[in-house]
RNA sequence: GGGCGGUUACCCAAGUGGCCAAAGGGGACUGACUGUAAAUCAGUUGGCAAAAGCCUUCGGAGGUUCGAAUCCUUCACCGCCCA
């Protein structure tokens, strides 16, 4: 079980064992085993830090047992309200079924497309009745609750605790009794809904409580914190091949491995052999990094994509050269250096452009332009920062 | 229902009449350096302006004052505690 964290020996260990069992129980009754794990739709994409579940249940499809990919459309009326400055976004049932088919192409780079089953939790979520939502709540005390570490903190800190934030357990618990499943999979912070929550209510309704699978966090391009969206340190899935690739070089050394080992298609030997060259200096850091790099292209777009990108990236960041494509501006007579860093939107605001060029970060075919005011003096490649580059051409040129 | 507190720039957060376009941190941006968009160091970080300066911003509206993020009135939203 590569990448499972449970932070407790002896769950692990029970986790197993279970799995076993039920790998040899399924089998005699001849069926495959039923795996899920959930998303939340309400983020329009799906980035690298959702993949690893992702790879957990292509391993699971690859040897042939029933992977449902759930989506949250029910849990996600309740959400997680520690997103305090976002609006209650009420999504309407079309938004989120075509959040839902933009979800699952996303997810086709993982899981196998033919073998995947999509469902929407609020098929079964909002037809619960009261009477059943208090059959749910009386498996469950308050004190299990506040045995959370996140409520227990929130509580001492005396942040606000919600209500209706333990029903995310329950519902999250209950997709387990309507599917019937054998195993979810989710993240080390699911814990609790899969182990405790999950598991009980499937007993309360008279089924095998399933096994969780629970995997590591992966953390975004700061390296510390785990990646989310709101937190601005993602990579998406959906990032072009470029822009992917410097995303992952800018990750710091540190993260390298935990990287390996969740998010790319080596076996546990590969990985540890990269550990192992990194710890021993035996390999330029920068190399593997370009390895890594390298891999999570190839994943997302393809191998051709991956040695374009790096070619781009050591034109641009190692040799200092414009790269191959950029936009292009058309210049008029007359315009200022600022006027065409505005227009061209290299800039947000004309002050903003001025401190630039103050600061020697705006070049022309590589010379230094030092008057943000001076007519722009010719044609040629304008570069903005390390990254940003406009061919500038006369207008009516090509 | 009662008591108390809060709402400040991209985020967190200080500021309780003038020295406030507003401390500090994070983030972001620029430069130097290099192994890279890492790390480190330096700088910048509301808008307009060449500059002096002007304008907009401290939850909304109104007021007091020569002068308000700071005081008053009112509205809205949020939180904690007690019941």
């Amino acid at each position: 079980m590569q990448g499972a964290e449970y932070g407790d020996a002896d769950l692990k260990k029970a986790m197993a064992n279970e799995l076993r069992q039920r790998l040899v129980e399924a089998q005699k009754e001849g069926r495959p085993l039923r795996v899920y794990c959930g998303y939340d739709p309400r983020t329009s994409d799906l980035h690298l830090g959702h993949t690893i579940t992702m790879r957990k249940l292509r391993q699971f499809q690859d040897l042939g047992h029933a992977v449902t990919f759930l989506v949250g459309t029910g849990t996600s009326m309740v959400g997680d309200p520690s997103d305090k400055d976002k609006l209650r976004a009420v999504l309407t049932k079309e938004e989120t079924e075509h959040n839902a088919r933009t979800y699952a192409e996303q997810a086709y780079h993982i899981l196998d497309r033919e073998k995947t089953s999509i469902r929407f939790n609020h098929e079964w979520l909002l037809d619960l009745k009261l009477a059943d939502l208090i059959k749910l709540a009386s498996a469950f005390t308050i004190q299990q609750f506040i045995q959370r570490e996140n409520f227990k903190l929130r509580w001492e800190k005396g942040d606000p605790v919600y209500l209706h934030e333990t029903f995310y357990a329950l519902m999250q618990g209950y997709d387990a009794v309507a599917m019937n499943t054998d195993v979810q999979v989710g993240g080390s912070d699911q814990l609790f809904n899969i182990i405790t929550a999950g598991r009980k209510l499937q007993e309360a309704y008279g089924q095998r409580p399933q096994i969780g699978i629970i995997m590591g966090i992966l953390p975004g391009t700061d390296g510390v914190v785990r990646m989310s969206k709101s937190l601005g340190n993602h990579i998406p899935i959906l990032a072009e091949s470029g822009d992917m690739y410097g995303k992952v070089m800018s990750l710091p050394d540190s993260a390298m491995p935990i990287y390996f080992k969740l998010v790319t298609r080596y076996t546990p030997v590969q990985v540890k052999a990269v550990e192992e060259s990194l710890a021993q200096a035996t390999r330029h850091p920068r190399d593997v990094k370009m390895e890594l790099a390298r891999e999570i292209v190839s994943i997302f777009h393809s191998e051709q994509a991956a040695v374009e990108a790096e070619e781009q990236f050591k034109r641009v960041f190692q040799a200092r050269q414009a790269p191959e494509d950029m936009p292009e501006y058309a210049l008029q007579s007359g315009q200022t250096l600022l006027d065409v860093l505005m227009a061209a939107k290299l800039i947000a605001s004309k002050s903003e452009g001025r401190r630039i060029v103050e600061q020697k970060g705006v070049r022309l075919d590589g010379e230094v332009l030092p008057d943000a005011q001076a007519v722009f003096p010719h044609i040629g490649v304008l570069q903005v920062g390390k990254r940003k580059f406009v061919r500038v051409k006369i207008k009516d040129e090509g």
